[in-house]
Order: structure tokens, then sequence, then C-alpha cells
DNA sequence: GTCGTACATTTGTACTTCAAATATATGACT
DNA sequence: AGTCATATATTTGAAGTACAAATGTACGAC
């Protein structure tokens, strides 16, 4: 019994093709973001379908944030937002257990590997910012506070890196490592019991180098690490 | 004039309102991905709102795979896909110049931050496999078949890190990094031109530490990191 | 009791009609 | 002639109805 031999059958709704079509037609006719597309019932007619599939199908590309529609106007072709799609299913209630954990750990691994980045990005002003933030946060009281200030000072290192994708990344990651991170109770340990502080963290990157910066990093972070290093 | 007092006007159109009331439904009825949900009459009487606005509406959720609908099984929440979405906007053509420039680099800091996770979950077995690339690279005689290897050998990568979410978001990355690296003609140089050769990389991932793995990892990117480092 | 057939239910597709918003054309008044 | 207001046309948004297709269920024959 050749089970490869089985048809890999049409499961495909008319909607679905329809989407396929179009996907087609926009890149044969090398339509860039800007331009517009013609009205729905051109498109209906010219694919053969009525406009009410032909409206699903343009529904989809809308909820990607491929296509922009305005009353009268038409649709045009937009830039899509990478992660506007994303942040919809990043909860913690909707993703298995698994991919949670994998998340959790991503993020270890972007904090150990932008050091370089960060190196080379920083200058005065974003280092003053940034020791605004330690500063901040050495007066800080309540344990509310503390927290706040301690996913400002990571989030300010993601932005000293000028890497604007991986910023909005890691603010999308934020959630679910908070989640991960209550579930492991590591929330138990007080805050600032580390060897290694945001004070130690920024003085190293004002004068010290990279990989003295990462060594010191992965101590600042090894209450997290502990279970995966 | 006080600009504040300006009310954010209802920009929202019917299918926008009904998307969020289904959202507030799903949460407030404590869905899990499995359940199944009303069938679409009941949903549209309950909403006073049309069929077809509300079907609408439940598009955008199949779409990023929130829901799953089968004919008379009617609708089911489901585990989303955090990439299936992102796959489809993950296109040269689509993104912005900077974008496309970010994602290079986010691909460099996870090879260099991925390492700790490396010599945690390397076996016996997935050593071999590594290996098994490694010399079928080196008995390689044509570029073509050169470039295929070395993707391989970096997807092992990910691979053996044992994070099947960040395996995903690589393959996600790759033609975003290869037409980037075409732009800038770093292809010209030839690919084993290189101080740290795969060999190099398998032999200290199986014999020495992450620290050491890590230097020789980012000689062996020097030729993308020139710009970056 | 098992199998097959007929029926019911639910999602998928089509067509029609109207509403709302915007662009274009028309015309009146200065 | 030019500008403003109004009317008209066009295009997307929404509603409603009808039917098709697929799947589950119940009934009945053997």
């Amino acid at each position: 019994m050749q089970l490869t031999k089985i048809k890999p059958i049409e499961n495909l709704t008319q909607v679905d093709k329809i989407e396929q079509a179009l996907q087609e037609y926009f890149e044969r006719a090398n339509l860039q973001p800007g331009d517009s597309i013609p009205k729905e019932m051109d498109l209906a007619k010219a694919l053969g379908v009525s406009r009410t599939a032909l409206r699903e199908a343009l529904s989809r590309f809308k909820t990607l944030g491929l296509i922009e529609s305005r009353k009268n106007k038409g649709m045009t072709l937009s830039f899509p937002d990478l992660f506007l799609n994303m942040e919809r299913v990043m909860s913690p209630k909707l993703l298995g257990g698994q991919t949670l954990n994998d998340i959790f750990e991503l993020r270890l691994v972007l904090e150990i590997g932008i050091c370089e980045l960060l190196f080379k990005r920083k200058n005065i002003q974003n280092l003053l910012e940034l020791k605004s933030i330690v500063e901040k946060e050495e007066k800080a009281t309540n344990k509310k506070e503390i927290l706040k200030y301690d996913i400002e000072f990571h989030s300010m290192l993601y932005k000293m890196s000028g890497n604007e994708t991986m910023l909005r990344f890691q603010k999308l990651l934020i959630p679910i490592f908070n989640h991960v991170y209550q579930e492991l109770h590591l929330e138990e340990q007080p805050l600032r019991n580390n060897e290694i502080t945001h004070r130690d963290l920024y003085n190293t990157l004002k004068d010290g180098d990279p990989d003295e910066f990462r060594t010191k990093m992965k101590k600042h972070l090894s209450p997290y690490l502990k279970d995966i290093i």
C-alpha cells in the first residue's frame, strides 16, 4: 500500500482559490504597497465569482494588513505590519505550554546575543537615559515600582540596539515572559537579590566591552537561566 | 481650545464592533482552544446583526487561526499558529528597507545568543547529524550545493537548540536574510573563504565550551557582521 | 445488531437590495 | 469667470434570502 500515492486532495474552498488567484495577480502585476487595485465588481467578474466570495478573500488580506479599503476610494496595497497579527494571538491562554517556554528562552537568547549591537550603537544620550532608569529604580520603594523599572531597563537596552524591529518583538514577548516567570514561582525571590545589578550592567556598558558585558548579563539573568544553562 | 476634549471618533465599522464583541465573549466565557462556539445564526441573533457581517468578523478570526470551522461541525477555538500569518507578509517586496536590515541583524543576534542552549541540548545523535551535514558540504562541488548545506548547517543549530519556536522563526527569516545578503553583494566573496569553517564550529561544539564557540561563531559570521560590529 | 438510506442541520456560496461615504458634475450666484 | 452649494454617480459596507455541499442523526431493512 503506497501511502505516497494518495492524492493530496483538493481541500481548498472557493475562497481559498480566490485568495491564491489574487495573490498571484498581485505578484504578476508587480504591485507595490501604495498601488490601488481594481474595484470589487471588476475583480469578481474577472474571476467569475460572486462579490460575496471575493469580499471574503479580500477580507483576509485586510486582516493581514496587506490591503486597505476606503469607501469610494477603492482599495490599495499597504505595507503590512509584521507583528500586528502576532499581537492578537500572543496570549498565555491561547498558546501551548511548550511554545510559552520557547518564547521565554527566546528572550534570554536575544539578551545574550544583543551585546555587540549595544556597544556599537551606544552614545552619550541613550547612556544617560539608561542611567536615569537605573537611578529611578534604585530610589523605588515598593515591589511594583521596582518591577516597572526593571522592565523599562531591559526595554531600554533593546531601544539602544537601534533595532526597531527587535524592540517591537521584545515588547510582544514581555507578557509571555512575565507569565512563565510567575508560573516558575521565581517571583518569590526578592527582585534585588542579584549578584549583578542594573547599575553594574550600566557601568560595564559605559566603560567595558561586549564580552565582559555578556558575562555580567548572564549572571544578571541567572535566576531565569538556571533551568536552561 | 482643548484638543484633548475632542472625542476619539467612533471610526469603527460594524464588523469591527462585532469582532470586539466576540473577543469579549470568548474571554468572558473563558473558552479554551478546542471548545466549540455557538453556530452562526445564534451568534448573529444574539448580537442583533446580519449573518453576513457576523461571518466577516468570524472570517478574521479564522484568518488569524483563532477559530476553525467545519461544515455541520460548527466552529471551535484553536491554538493559533504564531508564525502562520507572519509567513504571508515576510517578503522582501512588502517590507520596508529598515525592517529588512533589522531582520538581518536579528538573525545574527540569535546565532550569537544561542550558544548556551546548544551546549545544554547537544547529544550524540544531533551531533552526528550536524557532522553529516558538514561532511556533505565539504564534498560539495558547485556553489549552489554549498549554499544549500550552508543553510542546512545553521538550521540544524536551531534544531539542536531544542527550541521549536526559534527554529520556525529562523526559517521565516531565511528569505529575508538571503535577500539582504545579496543586496550587500556579499555573495561576491567565495563562500568558503572563511577563517572559521563549519567543521571548526562542529568540533568546538563537540569538545569546547559556549564562550569558545561563540567567539568562533562571531568569526564565522564576520562577513555579515563587519558592518555591524 | 449492523449496514445503508433518507432526513436534518450547519457552514459555504450566490444574488439582490439598500445604506453610507466620497468623488464628480452641474448650476446658481456674485 | 470663479466660487460655492447642490445634485448625481460611484464604490464599499451591510442585510436578507435562497440554495449548495457536507456532515451528523435517525430510521428502517435485512
